[in-house]
DNA sequence: ACCACCTCCTGATCGC
DNA sequence: TGCGATCAGGAGGTGG
């Protein structure tokens, strides 16, 4: 599932592929991706120039002319480019028609994904953006501290919490969560000063290591056609059931947390 | 404010 | 082998 590094590695594809070029037709085959009318989706697009390509979490965003276009992936949200108009597949939702006569396509197998057409003027003011938290590098170990500090509920919730910190999915707070040497159910209310640290410092370390591999290439998630990240290769407990765990040995096991399938080793996090 | 639970969606996997 | 049931999961919505 893309979370941060993931959508970093979408937005850097998608830059060099179609900044700078022009919208001029859309496609939608499932209207529910958009949050908007759809004929009023497409009159407000076409036209506009996809300026620039930014990211806030693990929010994909477009900046047009006059709107950004907001796109988040969910589980399994990709992009293909096409170099010429064929019929959109059984799982491609939108088909973006480019000035080079390209067309981008929207390929999502759950429906899951959701795209948001905003004014570019306002749009961190409204919603989704208005309630997404800091990404790690961004925030501060006081401000993270004090949002989990009082907290009844287990470290690995609060942690997916994107209000919270912003980017972490399920892969990467596993991952967080063991370099910490925390348990993913320890309640909020029992993190230590000096551990909510050294989880903020886990979850920087991690992302930025993910960046640099291009992402995790697991399940169905691939960036984009022929674009594979080479994190998993690197993962220490997600996925890892009954292996080794890389610090003590111990078969790492799996839970459940809050209904999420998590991956912890027994005897290092504590 | 906080928290548990439900929903969306479909391919993969499970159980009999 | 077949087929219905269950599972996976990010985040918004609901209700306590």
């Amino acid at each position: 599932m893309p979370e941060l590094p993931e959508v970093e590695t979408v937005r850097r594809t998608l830059e060099s592929l179609i900044k700078g070029k022009k919208i001029t037709q859309v496609v939608i085959s499932y209207p529910k991706i958009i949050h908007m009318d759809q004929a009023l989706f497409q009159k407000k697009i076409v036209g506009q120039t996809i300026q620039d390509l930014d990211r806030m979490g693990k929010y994909l965003i477009w900046k047009l002319d006059q709107d950004v276009l907001i796109i988040h992936l969910r589980m399994e949200g990709r992009f293909y480019i096409k170099k010429e108009d064929v019929p959109l597949s059984k799982h491609e939702h939108v088909g973006f028609h480019l000035s080079s006569g390209e067309v981008l396509t929207y390929h999502d197998v759950r429906k899951f994904g959701t795209m948001d057409l905003l004014p570019i003027d306002n749009y961190l003011q409204l919603d989704p953006l208005n309630r997404l938290g800091k990404e790690p590098k961004d925030l501060t170990y006081d401000a993270f501290y004090e949002k989990i500090k009082k907290r009844h509920t287990e470290i690995k919730a609060i942690m997916l919490d994107q209000s919270v910190i912003a980017g972490l999915g399920n892969i990467y707070v596993d991952e967080t969560l063991f370099q910490a040497k925390v348990h993913p159910e320890r309640k909020g209310i029992t993190i230590t000063k000096n551990e909510a640290i050294k989880l903020l410092d886990a979850a920087r370390w991690v992302l930025n290591e993910a960046i640099k591999q291009g992402g995790t290439t697991i399940r169905t998630f691939q960036a984009m056609d022929g674009v594979h990240g080479r994190f998993q290769n690197e993962l220490a407990v997600h996925t890892k059931v009954s292996k080794p765990c890389p610090i003590c040995q111990t078969p790492i096991i799996k839970i459940k947390v809050k209904g999420r399938g998590t991956y912890v080793c027994p005897n290092c996090q504590t």
